[in-house]
DNA sequence: CGTCTTTAGGCAAACCTTTGCCTATGACGA
DNA sequence: TCGTCATAGGCAAAGGTTTGCCTAAAGACG
């Protein structure tokens, strides 16, 4: 039988090669080559010699598989979804470095969408995901209200779903390396900037520094802490909420914020205020961002291994997708913190500081 | 089990309906029901009744079409390929936040790439983006070697192609703002420090430099320029590069830097010199990333419209998909730069500044 | 010679949507 | 009566891949 016996449809020069360009070329089926292709099981009834060809056809048509058609076929589209609420901001970028890193690796694609922290858009976002037939989620503080119904990761977010493992920083240990370094330099007056409501990590983390506090026997005064207010992500929130703090008749001789972006906030409003910084007030950050090392005082913080928990996030959401059933999935994946110490802490000054009101 | 089976397939709970569910469900073929959601020209002979069943059913039933399917059929996947030099970056992050909001807005999602500039990852990012069979691309900082057969947009490249539409900064304008500004503060000694030599705009700034200095009457004494060297996006580059200069025998009040980045590791490196900013030596940056404003001092900078790029190049980019051969694409799209003031400019000191070697 | 197994692959359905072309019925005018 | 036209949809191909099941021949074995 001659190639040229079925309906000949002359390949255009320009479309990309199918698998019926390849059959009518090797006067083979398609549904070998397919498997010979995919090294399927299927395909070791083949001999080397035809297989051999196959590839070489392959090449040399330059041959590439049509997702659509094969994400239609296998049910699999070797796309996750990602979920962040900002893409111009330290914290989410980082993770999604990580992720990226895992996700390619593994031969995934995503989308990326970025919800603003608004709900409407985060429920939005995820049935368009799904509609868009993504195989996996990964989301980053990033608070779901719909149970997601496909395989999902969360890196620090709030609230707990059957099924989808949270990979979440060791807020305890966290809270020790700050209070623990504040303490160790003396300071027993400590301020404390809270995180915005909505974001994931503001209640774990306030749940930690008080334990820690406790541990250590350092009373946290309620007049000492702030919250970070609004939903922009920049530093006037940690600026505006440092005012506030100074507004209060309490005193204070050091100073934890919620993320290093708002410390950086926190720092100008202490300047303004008259206050040096560390020598009038120490500020410890969190989350060791990249411009952290190169703020004027380099900014003491505590790190993150944001990197790493994205391509955890990464490396869970592909296991899960590959093997459903293989084992109950975790609940959380726990990493731990690292204290990076800088120039804004340091010992407080001997007497009362300048500001005393 | 059910009569539920009578020949037809039964519709699994779980299985999200098709359109092949909807038919059955209604009696009417799937072709009369494709038309009708899609609002299709064909479907107007269908009486308005016959129309709100079917739609009311697709509510009912939850209907949503699926996107391989689709995009297999029509050859449209409504997914653009983002190349960006890194994510965790202030500058491609900016512009990736209105790409983004201009995309979305269209109903396209995108798949987003870091190629770290890296040649090879950049030419295989390209190929992938084409397997996975997206309909445009938009490349912000990158250099494209292959000739991109797919409708696209870049950002601030360096390279003509084809056919790709350049959205770049005016940057002449962008010189003469800043050095007008440190002219008209009484700076006569100007360091510069250029970008990366892989970077797009670095040739381009530098010779609008060289333009506006010369059109201001100020040599630029060849010892005084610096580049940053190093493919890493840090800050540390600008540090580095500052260290050079104050290592060079001449003399400098002000420094402009080639971005933000870069300037503020600039500070620090005059800084741990002994030199105030601004009072030794001023320093101008180049973007206007969200930290700028919160460096201490604050940072005089020349500001891009990051966010308007983004959304220009999604809108230009559907454009081109969804009108191809509308009219000849544009070469360029050019957007003007504005100086913003901060604090780490003002008049060179008096005297001689304390270094002078 | 008959039967079984291996080798070498083919057929066609399935995934779901879109779309070019077709039919059937009734109304209407000439 | 015939032709035309609008209405109301249906049929089936096409888009490219994957996969369950099949066949046909050849060799192995008894």
């Amino acid at each position: 039988m001659t190639a040229s016996e079925k309906g000949q449809k002359a390949r255009r020069p320009g479309a990309p090669a199918s698998l019926a360009t390849l059959s009518e070329h090797l006067g083979l089926s398609v549904a070998a080559i397919s498997r010979v292709l995919n090294r399927a099981p299927a395909a070791k009834s083949i001999p080397k010699a035809t297989q051999d060809r196959i590839f070489a056809a392959a090449a040399a048509l330059n041959y590439r598989p049509n997702v659509l058609a094969r994400g239609l076929r296998r049910g699999r589209s070797m796309t996750v979804g990602v979920l962040v609420p900002e893409v111009s901001e330290g914290y989410a970028t980082l993770v999604l470095t990580g992720i990226e890193q895992g996700l390619l690796q593994a031969g995934y694609f995503y989308f990326l969408i970025s919800h603003h922290h608004r709900d409407e858009l985060i429920d939005r976002s995820q049935t368009m995901l799904v509609d868009r037939s993504v195989d996996g989620m990964i989301a980053v503080d990033t608070s779901l209200r719909q149970h997601p119904h496909l395989p999902t990761i969360t890196v620090s977010c709030p609230d707990e779903h059957e099924g989808v493992t949270n990979i979440v920083l060791n807020h305890k240990r966290a809270a020790e390396l700050a209070i623990d370094h504040l303490m160790g330099l003396g300071h027993r007056e400590v301020a404390v900037i809270k995180g915005q409501s909505f974001s994931s990590d503001t209640e774990s983390r306030w749940q930690a520094i008080r334990y820690a506090a406790a541990r250590a026997s350092l009373a946290l005064d309620p007049k000492l802490t702030a919250q970070l207010e609004g939903d922009a992500p920049g530093h006037e929130t940690g600026y505006f909420a440092t005012q506030r703090l100074l507004a209060s008749s309490a005193r204070f001789t050091a100073l934890f914020a919620f993320n290093d972006v708002s410390a950086i906030g926190a720092v100008r409003a202490l300047r303004e205020a008259g206050l040096r910084v560390p020598q009038d007030v120490s500020v410890v950050g969190f989350d060791d961002v990249q411009s952290a090392a190169f703020q004027n005082p380099g900014l003491t913080t505590v790190r993150q291994p944001l990197r790493t928990m994205g391509m955890l996030a990464a490396e869970a959401v592909v296991r899960r997708i590959t093997a459903p059933e293989d084992h109950p999935p975790a609940k959380q994946i726990v990493v731990d913190p690292e204290l990076v110490v800088r120039e804004s802490t340091c010992p407080p000054p001997a007497k009362r500081p300048a500001r005393s009101l």
